[in-house]
DNA sequence: TTCCTTATCGGGGCTTCCCTGATGCAATAA
DNA sequence: TTATTGCATCAGGGAAGCCCCGATAAGGAA
């Protein structure tokens, strides 16, 4: 618990210059050491386990898996790691996904070593590492509408407009919407004002975005 | 000329831990040394010039410009280097446009670094560096027979095309799009409805969730 | 040369976006 | 009982976007 104490690490990343780089970062930190890497999902499910780690540090593009579905198979059994995803794909669409599978932080690769390094000792500290940025609008968009839902701000839709949501989802247009429900446009365009108030979607490109990853994730084992 | 020659070269990423890696790697190369490096392709146009380098390493997502358009500023003017694009972007839909704006060689950023240093040797040569499977199949065609456009549609699309999709899928209005390229927003409108031809779209909500879909490489867009 | 692709734009009609409203209904709180 | 709140429905109007019809100019290929 002390800072003294030396924190494991462990790296997964299929780009062998980027661990070059990564390796050569945590020489520079004196309780800092990486205990092995691998290149591939399949390779670190299987060197894993046979290590002693306090933190895995996981890529999203692996080659062989999706990082998402290696943190979800490094959770499906009772561990003691933390897990940090170092990604270049955007944190707007993954990093909530990567936290809900298991994850405990999420950083782009273009942050800066310090910033990185920092987040490994926020992380040992089993504190939940993310930018600044990303963590405001994550609490913005779970406080913001007080305890009432838990888990998915979808849940702050009524019926009619998650029907609307939906069908916005499977690329529908404003008229086919009002066609397929038999209301006005006008009233179609009411239902995505407030679809757009409630998930704090400022114009209809975000809302097509949120609604078509979210009709996409419908059949994932969650 | 000779192999004993020292090679100079300048790397252009925004990723810093992959900076490090690479700046360790060429250290243990005693023929190669790294004379400079930048985070953004405007830093780069500035600080190129201003020294003796026989090759630039550059990464095709640059923050502030595509390293396409990078590359074309370089070869704007008369230089005396060559370049090597080492990207995470996929291949098979850029390595033949890197080429024609003046690249020398293209390598994906997982290549083992020992491809690296042989592919910088090769550039140094003034050959031209790209994987075995990639120049195989340009060979294939331009000896006029091979399965052309069987497997990515994205070939199908112009460097301006590819450019508007790309802005797009990062959700920007047709707006937004014609003032971050300087052109009308007819014109963007006329790049769109290509793509939407080409990539057998039939509006503008499939569109927006095939470029979505892309830039977040979820899944390659059928 | 002729043809094709690419990149750039315009007109005009229609649709959608986004804002400010409104109405009626039902459930709940004061 | 009255007031409030949320839901679902709709209108008007200006701005923006979509989608069809074009066009022009540059560059490469046949």
């Amino acid at each position: 618990m002390a800072s003294e104490e030396t924190i494991s690490i462990y790296l997964v990343d299929d780009h062998p210059v980027f661990r070059m780089g990564f390796s050569g970062l945590l020489h520079s930190e004196p309780n800092m050491v990486l205990v092995g890497e691998s290149e591939t999902g399949r390779d670190a499910l299987k060197d894993i386990p046979t290590k002693k780690i306090d933190i895995v540090v996981v890529d999203l593009a692996l080659g062989d898996m999706s990082g998402l579905e290696l943190i979800r198979e490094l959770n499906r059994e009772k561990n003691d790691f933390s897990i940090l995803v170092l990604s270049m794909h955007d944190e707007d669409v993954f990093a909530e996904r990567a936290l809900k599978l298991g994850a405990d932080g999420y950083l782009m690769k273009n942050t800066p070593p310090v910033e990185i390094l920092e987040a490994i000792r926020q992380i040992a500290r089993q504190e939940v590492a993310l930018s600044k940025r990303q963590s405001d609008l994550m609490l913005k968009r779970i406080l913001g509408r007080g305890a009432d839902q838990g888990d998915s701000p979808l849940k702050l839709l009524s019926d009619r407009e998650l029907e609307v949501f939906e069908l916005v989802g499977q690329g529908k247009s404003t008229r086919h919407v009002a066609e397929k429900l038999f209301i006005s446009i006008k009233t179609v365009e009411t239902h995505q004002a407030h679809i757009k108030q409630k998930l704090r979607l400022s114009n209809h490109s975000e809302l097509m975005r949120s609604a078509f990853s979210w009709v996409n994730e419908l059949q994932p084992t969650n």
